[in-house]
Order: structure tokens, then sequence, then C-alpha cells
DNA sequence: GTCTATACTTCGATAGAC
DNA sequence: GTCTATCGAAGTATAGAC
């Protein structure tokens, strides 16, 4: 994923993505969006339309590639457990390759989908769809305890994408010593904490079901 | 905490959490919340100098008061499990009276601390140097297994805020059918799930070690 | 303390030449 | 496809009467 692609519609979206994550929809400029990808203003208009459609473009695709990304996992082989690992950890490495989807993850929520349309929607949902598909096999086979897929889908993404998201505003508290921490949390201690929270969290201790006797 | 007090600068902090939290800081109108307040608009002004301190005004106040209500849970006697339970009830009691909260929060961490200053990002740090103050005893002796603070902190909050913030957006998709979930997960359920989950992964299956023989 | 009217600025969007 | 120039709307903030 290079950061400066060489076509125009292409650099828009990587600079959209930066200016919507840092100020969000209403705080974003275009002009300042144009700047970044070093194209005219203009052309801009002319690839997407208005600042809504570019927005929604790169929503839908951002979230679709989330999807995507976890999607792949229910093909996995092994037990559900370790499935669930490679869900943080592939969540984790999204996030990594989309360092400003955290932000725009929970400006999203907190909008409660406005500027949204049918399509957009749908690529939002697909996340938590695509999640559920991998974890829910896991539940039903017993190896997890009964839960609610929603459920455990915000005990599990909530964390991380909170986390990722707030490092700037952790940085700040930090620089003022206002965090009592005594050494500053790296992303992978905190991965490795919350990879054995959910593992302990979700793990069935009564015996694993067989057949359904109902 | 009354929807309308009668005294106009609380109308107007009213009205802006509302706004503030609906629209963000950039997206917010000082007409809407003005007229949301039913004053007017340079009476806004008179009062609150200008968006920004109004803004602070805000965040210095709720975080605030969400921090001295987990600072009055270290004083509960009983086990340390037991008050971790009473922090999840305490936060989610306090959304409940606050329900403007979670989406401001999801904004001020997507924003990175953007339009602060030193009196309320410490308003801010307040609340983890709570919870970490009511939990970090626990771990010490040994109830909990050993965590870093913060992770604590985000593994328990994030699901909180996240799940309440984003209502409104999950009711969009749940209107189109675009979640797979059978029933509507309910916050009550929603908290029995984090309780018990945090609880797990909280625990510390080792034995409890008695003093240190460093 | 309260209100009306308005100054000043910024921003999204487009016209129109090349 | 690309650029310059600019329009019109919307928004923050204030002046100044009461």
């Amino acid at each position: 994923m290079p950061r400066r692609p060489s076509v125009s519609p292409e650099r828009i979206l990587a600079a959209a993505a930066l200016e919507f994550a840092e100020r969000g929809y209403a705080g974003a400029r275009v002009d300042r969006i144009a700047r970044r990808a070093r194209v005219n203003k203009a052309m801009l208009y002319y690839h997407f339309t208005n600042k809504r459609e570019l927005y929604r473009t790169l929503l839908r695709q951002t979230f679709g590639a989330l999807a995507e990304a976890l999607r792949q996992i229910a093909a996995i082989p092994g037990p559900p457990e370790e499935r669930l690992r490679v869900v943080v950890a592939t969540i984790a490495g999204f996030v990594e390759g989309h360092v400003f989807f955290p932000a725009i993850m929970l400006r999203e929520m907190a909008e409660g989908g406005a500027h949204m349309d049918a399509e957009t929607l749908a690529a939002i949902a697909a996340v938590p769809r695509a999640f559920i598909g991998v974890l829910q096999p896991g539940v039903e086979a017993g190896y997890f305890r009964p839960m609610h897929p929603v459920a455990s889908y915000f005990t599990t993404v909530a964390p991380i994408i909170m986390f990722v998201a707030s490092a700037p505003l952790r940085k700040q508290l930090e620089a003022r010593q206002l965090l009592p921490s005594a050494e500053p949390l790296t992303p992978q201690s905190f991965l490795a904490h919350l990879t054995i929270s959910l593992d302990r969290a979700f793990a069935n201790h009564a015996p694993v079901p067989r057949h359904s006797h109902a």
C-alpha cells in the first residue's frame, strides 16, 4: 500500500483519509485535501463530485477492505481460540497499514451514520458480519461460552480501536505526566494483554456439548 | 440532573453537550446551541466568550464528574472483583445520566486533544487515573493478574463507551437488516456480558502472593 | 443581562479557458 | 484532464441600543 499513489483518485483518497481522520467530516477542508494530494481542487471535484461522495467512497473502500480481511480468517483451520487470536492480529495489522482508520471509525460511531447512503452502511455492517462469521461457529461448537455475537464484537474490537486511536491524546497526557503509568504501554504489549483477556473471557468452562438434546 | 435547567449558563451547557455530541466540535453550530438552549446567541457569548471556551468548559465539567464518581469507588469495602463490577456499573450509570458523553469521548480521542488547554487535559486524564486508583490495588494484592494499568483501563472502558455510542448506528443497521443478530442486544445484557468477561479476563489464577520474597 | 443587526471570514462548489 | 478565478452560502463573533 504505497503512501504516495501516482494516480490522482488514489492520491486524493489517501489524502482524504488523513484529513477526515484528523478533523472529522465537518472539520475536513476540501482545499486541504487537494493540497495534501498535490492536485488542483477542481481536479478533486472532477473525480469525486463533492465532499460527501469523497467521504463515502473512502468509507466504503476502507471498511470493505477490513471486512474482506476478516472473512478470510473463517477458512483458516485450527481451533476457534486460534482464530480469535488471528482476528485480533488481523485487525491490528489492518490498522497498522491504515493508520487513519481508528479515528475514522470512532468518528463514524459518534456521528451515528450521518452523511451515509445504503451502500456505505452495508460496507460498514460487513465488518461486524465478518467478525461474527468467524467467531460464532466457535460458540455453537461450545468452544466459546454462549454470547450475543454483537457483544463479542464490541468486547474485541472496541479496545483495539480505542487504544490505537487514543495514541495522540495519550502522548499529550504522558508529556504532561498526567498519567500514572510507569512505562508507556506499547501496542505490542497491549495486544498481548487483550489476546489473553479475550481467551479467558470467551472460553467455555462448561463441558462441550456434543449434540443438542432439545 | 434536570434536562432543562432554568439558569442560562446551565441551559447553554446542556444544549452544547447535545450539539457537540451529535456534530462534533467543527460540526457544532453556535446558532443551533443558542436555539436549543432558548437563549440569544449574544447571551451565549456573554457567558462563554467563544465556542472553544464553551467546549472546554463542557469537557472539564463532564470528565471531572465521571472521575469524581470513580474516585468514590476506592472507598467501598469488599473484594477487588466486586469493585471492578461497581466500576462498570458506575460508568454505565454515568452514561445513562449523560447520554451525550460517549459520543464526545469518542470524538475527543479521534481529535487527539485539539482545542484543549492544560486544565481540560488534566480533567480528561483524571478519568483513567481514578480508574487505575480503584483497580491497581487489586493487582498489587494479587487478586487480579499483573496488568499494565492503562491496558486494563481500555479493556474495560472501550467496550462500554463504544457500545453505547454506537447505538444510533446499530439502529440504522438493524432497520436495514444488515446485522445478523437474532435479537437486538440490550444495554443490560451487554453489561452483563462485559462484567463476566472482565471478571475472567482479569482474575489471577496463580496463587495469591502473601509477601514479596524479592 | 438581553436583543437586533451586521461585519468579517471561511468554505464548498463552479464557470470557463486551455 | 487540468487550472485560475470567483461566486454565494454559511458561520463565528461583535457593536451598540436597551
